[in-house]
DNA sequence: CAAACAATCCCTTAAAAACAGGATTTTTAT
DNA sequence: ATAAAAATCCTGTTTTTAAGGGATTGTTTG
């Protein structure tokens, strides 16, 4: 019994790239790509692929969430994560929406074929180096911030003043020194330089 | 004359996507491939290629300071910059060090063969999103820093007080102030917050 | 309905950064 | 060699932040 696999990514050169390696596998069937998420959930409607190779990012919707709802709709099918980035939050979303598999983009054909050998039979499989960073487990520690902390945040960022940002929020200016006091306890850093650069580290900014 | 292609770039799965597009093109000849920078120099000692499509992201060095490297070795040599990022310091940097061209991962065959005849004819070629960007973002005054200011912003961005800073690089607080002046008047803004958030930004933290 | 949280406000003191306006020495490049 | 640029150091003053302590009013939420 071959094994039916579809891909969906945006890099034509990718889908070119593991289709060649593929296309004359033994045991292997290559039933096509999509480029985004719309057009693989139509696929999906009247195939059944056993392994979805997934890229994280795609033009309409993210890999994270495709997985999601693909799993939802289509239980059975066995997704793989393929990815540039060796990141542990993307790792541990996949494998937390359901995909059985995590493989860079820079792995070998053997990996590949290991890792669909693996998944077709209900194991996981993961690419060593994203292994090793979900072992490492680098919890980023990520605060967390209300509301109104992260507005004073963007506006500190934005370079005004703590009287500036009083006048901006029609709110004293020893309310916007608290919030910035927490800010700074919040995200473990004693000055405004740090601040920034966590925040922008975190993407929050 | 067949156009002699080599590409360095780390993901397996992108030489072999682009190997399998360009093999049996006319007029193109396929050299091999490198998946770092330094076997791309070794390479380049015994062989003479008309195009290196060159990954932006490379594990020993960055594709940026390797086009350079490889321009003021062998001038004759055209550079294409490869990269999943549609990023406006990345296109202008690998310009600025002789690149001929930039080329998106998700570019199709056509794209890819149009690029590397534009740029054996002494042209230089953009991916229409990458041209986009170049265009929309003009003026992103890129400032100036001496190689001490850069020294000085890095500390800042970590946090570190101008006593920290003068005591860490043997030198007068006044003297760091001073940086810090020059820094804040380089860039523009008026404190540290915008600072930390332009060179971010900016990409040079 | 309490307890926890969020948002608001206040005081005091010290430290740090920003602003203004210099000067001198060392490097670098023409 | 010499002019320009970079790096160094001053003296002041003013503004802004940081750190320590609180307190009050709503609003969620178990």
């Amino acid at each position: 019994m071959n094994t039916k696999i579809f891909i969906v990514d945006d890099h034509y050169m990718i889908i070119e790239g593991i289709r060649s390696l593929l296309q004359f596998q033994k045991g292997i069937e290559w039933m096509g790509h999509a480029m985004n998420a719309s057009s693989c959930m139509a696929f999906l409607k009247q195939h059944e692929p056993d392994v979805i190779l997934m890229d994280i990012s795609l033009p309409d919707k993210n890999g994270i969430d495709l997985c999601k709802e693909v799993k939802t709709k289509y239980p059975e099918t066995h997704i793989i994560g393929l990815s540039s980035f060796n990141q542990h939050s993307f790792i541990q979303k996949m494998l937390d929406n359901g995909a059985s598999g995590y493989v860079l983009k820079n792995a070998t054909l053997e990996e590949l074929l290991n890792a669909i050998e693996k998944v077709v039979h209900g194991k996981i499989f993961l690419s060593p180096e994203a292994e090793l960073t979900l072992e490492k487990n680098e919890n980023p520690i990520i605060p967390v911030i209300t509301r109104r902390e992260k507005e004073v945040l963007l506006l500190i960022a934005n370079g005004m003043t703590n009287n500036d940002i009083a006048l901006k929020l029609f709110i004293s200016t020893t309310t916007v020194e608290t919030h910035r006091k927490n800010l700074l306890t919040k995200f473990e850093v004693k000055n405004t330089a740090s601040l920034i650069r966590m925040a922008t580290q975190l993407q929050l900014i």
